[in-house]
DNA sequence: GTTATACGGAGAAGTTTTCTCCGTTTCCTT
DNA sequence: AAGGAAACGGAGAAAACTTCTCCGTATAAC
């Protein structure tokens, strides 16, 4: 593969990642194609359909966050640090994207569930080990952890997603999910206010959820 | 007024707040239209454009806040606990949908600013007693608790979003942020599995974010 | 330097969304 | 309970967006 398809590759899966991420798995393709910089023709010559385009998205993403567990699991010896340092990564990864795309839009064939059981079988293993050391709650489940993820992680809606351009409102937040609001495990720094949220939206002519 | 028109008002407003969470404030009308149950030219006649609508919807869902706030404070004697009843019935009013449409989509004037001065205010209140009575940590301000809100409360994308068709999991996902997934505020009861996660997003035939 | 491969833009075809007209139904008044 | 004003829903024209392809130009490898 020539070294500029290859690049092509790379930018317009970053691209769909982002995109299906902001407005959800029926985004325009055309929108995939403006933030990744390329011409349409780019796009449908790598990828024939929608479905192909999302089905090596979720592969890789799926892939990079087993990576991302294995390497947190054994970069942390604390479980819960573990935990931590896996959800911030999946964050980074954009976890929330594989999961809504996967979930909506994906049959999921021989090969794919091969990689999400890997993944899933990775997390569990840092969120079951997180559990028996008592340092996270017995009453939350995978299911619990990976919505909460997506939720936090998923970029805000519309022109609140300004507030966080560098994504470190997103961890902020995973860290108050992580620690509890009520709780003390560890600063968070200057207290976000209101008013910055008025002002970060207040620009106008932004055309909303679109770029 | 007469009566049907009230009717048909209420449920064009109940129905936006709703679609407009779900899909952001691009959605198509007609998809509100089909949510109220009633014809296109009945929305057209009350509402000219699409933002009189969304004004009309935020002012409705920031006066009803400002009512939760007091009610809450007025009902629980805790400081904490009217901070988390105020959040709870937030989610249930669909704060989310005030927040996102009202930051994307309005020209703040002078009356809608005097209305969430009074909810930002009502809210404050809740807030800086709960700080104040040591229960909730003082590097968190009001951008979180109204931040964490949104990104808790928001339905979940495309079919995830039948995981939660009875609003169950955002207030246990709330009491996880209040409480913290470290802590034991309170029991959450059964585990949710990642399992169930997958088995309601099975579900074939569903076209996505859309109805 | 040559050749094969990849690229971007313009635009046709198809789809979705907006918004109005008008005949029918529903509510209020007397 | 009957008349009249007001509101309703559905069909459909017009506009806006999306999808996807052709083809002349640019780029990479040998």
């Amino acid at each position: 593969m020539r070294a500029d398809a290859e690049r092509s590759r790379r930018r317009i899966l970053d691209a769909a990642c982002e995109v299906f991420l902001e407005r959800g798995p029926d985004a325009p393709l055309d929108a995939v194609v403006r933030r990744a910089g390329v011409g349409p023709a780019t796009l449908y010559r790598r990828f024939p359909d929608r479905e192909a385009l999302v089905r090596a998205l979720v592969t890789d993403l799926l892939a990079r966050l087993a990576e991302a567990a294995e390497e947190a699991r054994a970069a942390e010896p604390d479980p819960y640090e573990a935990l931590r340092r896996f959800v911030h990564a999946a964050a980074d990864l954009r976890m929330g994207a594989a999961i809504v795309v996967l979930l909506e839009r994906l049959v999921v064939d021989e090969e794919l569930a091969a990689v999400r059981r890997g993944t899933v079988v990775a997390v569990e293993g840092l969120l079951g080990a997180a559990r028996e050391a008592g340092r996270v709650r017995a009453d939350v489940g995978m299911g619990d952890l990976v919505l909460l993820c997506v939720r936090v992680s998923r970029p805000l809606p519309g022109a609140l997603a300004a507030l966080d351009a560098d994504g470190g409102l997103v961890h902020r937040h995973l860290d108050v999910v992580l620690a509890g609001l009520a709780g003390s495990d560890g600063p968070l720094g200057v207290p976000l206010g209101f008013d910055e949220v008025i002002a970060a939206a207040g620009r106008p002519g932004e055309p909303g959820v679109g770029e």
